[in-house]
DNA sequence: GTCTATATTGTGATAGAC
DNA sequence: GTCTATCACAATATAGAC
């Protein structure tokens, strides 16, 4: 009776509490690998003791799978869908818009997805086995009947979607490579908007859409 | 007086026992990180006691320098120069294929490369900032002649570098994600050429040159 | 729900026999 | 040059006081 009052504040700061240990884990696991990223470092940056983080987590390894779990959400709900109505060159647009501006808004989420991909991804081998590979076949079909109606070049559909994936993640993942090449500190807004016009660009003219 | 005549014994042991340890590294590394990778399991898989391992290098830190110069010196030769007389066309195609079939036959140096960027670029932020920057400016301003000659069309040079890094890397780094959606337990001896004859087709339409 | 103290394990590195 | 034994330390995870 004592503390009936205070259940939706408490779980309030659960939450708060979770939220914070995630972007923390997120950032750690980046920057310094599974094994390298310790709980503490994890602590400290979240700003907790850590004894609170394996309070909420239990082990290392959750932490590690809510970090994934987040990530895959993130990739599913930003990339859309196709609408076959649409046709070739509204798709590849939005598709490359879409990938584009995951890059740029969430990078540390590419880099774990990246990462984990790597290093020959042990935790999700049956997210690519069933989701993906679904995914990936059903949108080659699409482009396939486009091909095969002459409303594009004809260019194989799954290593375009390979090819679209790695040039909009890369802008994400090799980051750093990029800045310094470019010799930079920080992306900028008009980097978005320009990296879409000259993937959508060159793209769109390799698929014979332009 | 005794020992003389073994010298060159011992030295070919020396480099056979280095190389052994750092193709195992190069496999610990990738598979299990930097921190995750341990003296130990590099020793277990180069088949030498963990003593040796150390006796060698010194440290660990010192097998991940020998490894990552490997790579950079790979890197380097794989991708050969492009020559300015030979046109744009020819010296889009040699690079593609260069970068192509690097990424087959070296999987492991491409990963290793790209967690190195992906965590931060630590240990070749050096090598980024002069060898790299230099390069990409070089091969831009080249690109950018045939732009303006009208000799292809007008894509920013520096992003198509990008995207032919990205596009041809992919095959090694995303090499497990790959052949889980396309079903298959390995590359084959064909692939190599297919994704050779695929992104030099798209690219080459999309700079204007097909 | 929060935090301190600690048990337990595993790692990098070295010393020293062969 | 090779290898065994061992040290010092750092990490995960838990027990239990508050």
């Amino acid at each position: 009776m004592s503390n009936n009052n205070n259940v939706k504040k408490t779980g309030t700061i659960r939450v708060q509490s979770q939220q914070k240990i995630l972007a923390a884990a997120r950032t750690e696991f980046v920057l310094q690998g599974y094994k390298g990223a310790t709980v503490q470092s994890i602590a400290d940056r979240a700003e907790l003791p850590k004894a609170n983080i394996l309070y909420y987590f239990k082990n290392k390894e959750n932490i590690y799978h809510a970090v994934l779990e987040n990530t895959l959400e993130m990739w599913d709900e930003g990339i859309g869908d196709i609408d076959p109505s649409e046709g070739p060159r509204a798709a590849i647009e939005k598709f490359i818009d879409a990938k584009v501006r995951m890059s740029f808004k969430y990078p540390e989420a590419s880099k774990i997805y990246a990462m984990e991909i790597i290093q020959g991804a042990q935790h999700l081998k049956e997210f690519a086995r069933t989701y993906q590979r679904k995914w990936v076949r059903e949108k080659a079909k699409l482009f396939q009947r486009w091909i095969d109606n002459g409303e594009m070049a004809n260019v194989d559909p799954v290593h375009l979607i390979f090819l679209i994936w790695s040039a909009t993640q890369h802008y994400a993942d090799f980051e750093t490579q990029i800045l310094t090449i470019m010799n930079r500190a920080d992306y900028e807004e008009d980097d978005v908007e320009q990296v879409i016009a000259f993937l959508s660009d060159l793209i769109l003219r390799g698929c014979g859409l332009k």
